[in-house]
DNA sequence: CTGGACAAATGAGACGATCTCAGCAACACT
DNA sequence: AGTGTTGCTGAGATCGTCTCATTTGTCCAG
């Protein structure tokens, strides 16, 4: 009966074991719905220390999230840098946001409805890596330009803008667990759209040299 | 000084009171900050009464919503049946959009980050006015197929969230206050890009020669 | 004109959330 | 063992939504 009442933890572990708890509350209940007390009482400590090593609870929410877009992000660019052409690079891009959202659709509507609206995300370390990811996308393009498989004049940004929040109603229902989607075929629906929509003319309707019949599936 | 401590004003006075106030306090602060207490005050009563005329915070919010969606779109089937040709009518709509949300912002910004979210979205008013729009949407695409504009095969639903997404994104910084697009500009820009990526291959005035290329994506 | 019933409106306060802070107690280091 | 440092505690301040017993205009019956 001599235990002690609670115990010291290096900071590392206790912060650790907090993200790992607001992780799963969150991820249960949402972010509104997760009070700081459980989070807390899952983590083993009580309430006011969560608030030593967090500001607010949306601080809780921004680290969890952008813990997670590390893990995530981490072999994007690897695997980017193998993918040659355009059409393929644009699919792999898509269908990999469209598989993200398959398999954290929780995390993911964290970030959507959460996360992006409040007044501090651009000040986020997410939205550095989100700016990165469009940012990409506009390389892929105007490199696209530059080999003159895509008009000039197209509008990058427009085009950008089509994929990412096409991609987003696209995966609406599904993110709120009211049905379901396909990454493969969505991802080939919609680089299908976008190309006849901004491919040069000449490489239109046939696409002879190298590739054939386009790659499809991607990874 | 006899004058009455309060006055007793018929009910639909007192609930338009209460709504106008409502928007006010919605479009100056959002949703999360503007407290019941403010609205109250402004529209001339007590917190409880508020509570009399709605059973929550979140009911007000849904009923200012709708009220401005009707006063919205009661002219826009009236608009769209006069228009004509698929693209135009794609053009039209899209615009009225992109137009709506440049003059409304706030309150686009309600439904996008505040009703949208929640659980009780599909019991909404606002949730079958949203069906009704991109139904049109559908049907307008429909009739392009039938009159041999559009290809067959296409997925009208992702052609349908690549309007409305690459909408919601292109105004996205705007609706937060941090930039600024052009309704008109936009409008044409996305209307082109689709157009291209899903017109019949017959009416691209540049590509003459018929399929060719493989098919893809069935339904 | 008057008195009583009815319902609109009040305002106090229950409830539950985030967040603060003074002090206790575990651990490291003499 | 004594002592300083500081992780951790837990009580409570504060602020929000929402409830409800009570008060008080209004209106109609007699």
């Amino acid at each position: 009966m001599t235990q002690p009442a609670y115990s010291r933890l290096p900071r590392e572990r206790r912060v650790a074991d907090i993200m790992a708890a607001a992780r799963a509350v969150f991820d249960e209940k949402g972010y509104a719905a997760a009070s700081v007390a459980e989070i807390a009482e899952r983590a083993g400590v009580v309430e006011g220390s969560v608030y030593r090593y967090f500001e607010h609870k949306r601080a809780l929410l921004i680290a969890v999230v952008e813990r997670w877009y590390a893990e995530l992000l981490s072999d994007f660019d690897e695997h980017l840098g193998v993918i040659t052409g355009t059409w393929n690079r644009l699919r792999y891009l898509v269908w990999k946001h469209l598989s993200t959202i398959e398999k954290q659709p929780m995390l993911v509507r964290l970030v959507f409805e959460e996360l992006r609206s409040g007044p501090d995300y651009r000040t986020t370390a997410v939205f550095q890596v989100n700016r990165r990811y469009t940012r990409r996308t506009i390389d892929i393009l105007k490199d696209g330009i530059a080999r003159g498989e895509i008009r000039r004049g197209i509008p990058l940004r427009i085009a950008r803008d089509m994929i990412f929040g096409g991609v987003e109603h696209h995966t609406w229902a599904f993110v709120r667990g009211e049905g379901a989607f396909s990454p493969v075929a969505a991802a080939d629906a919609i680089v299908d759209i976008l190309r006849r929509g901004i491919a040069a003319d000449t490489t239109l309707p046939e696409v002879r040299h190298v590739p054939k019949g386009p790659r499809r599936k991607p990874r």
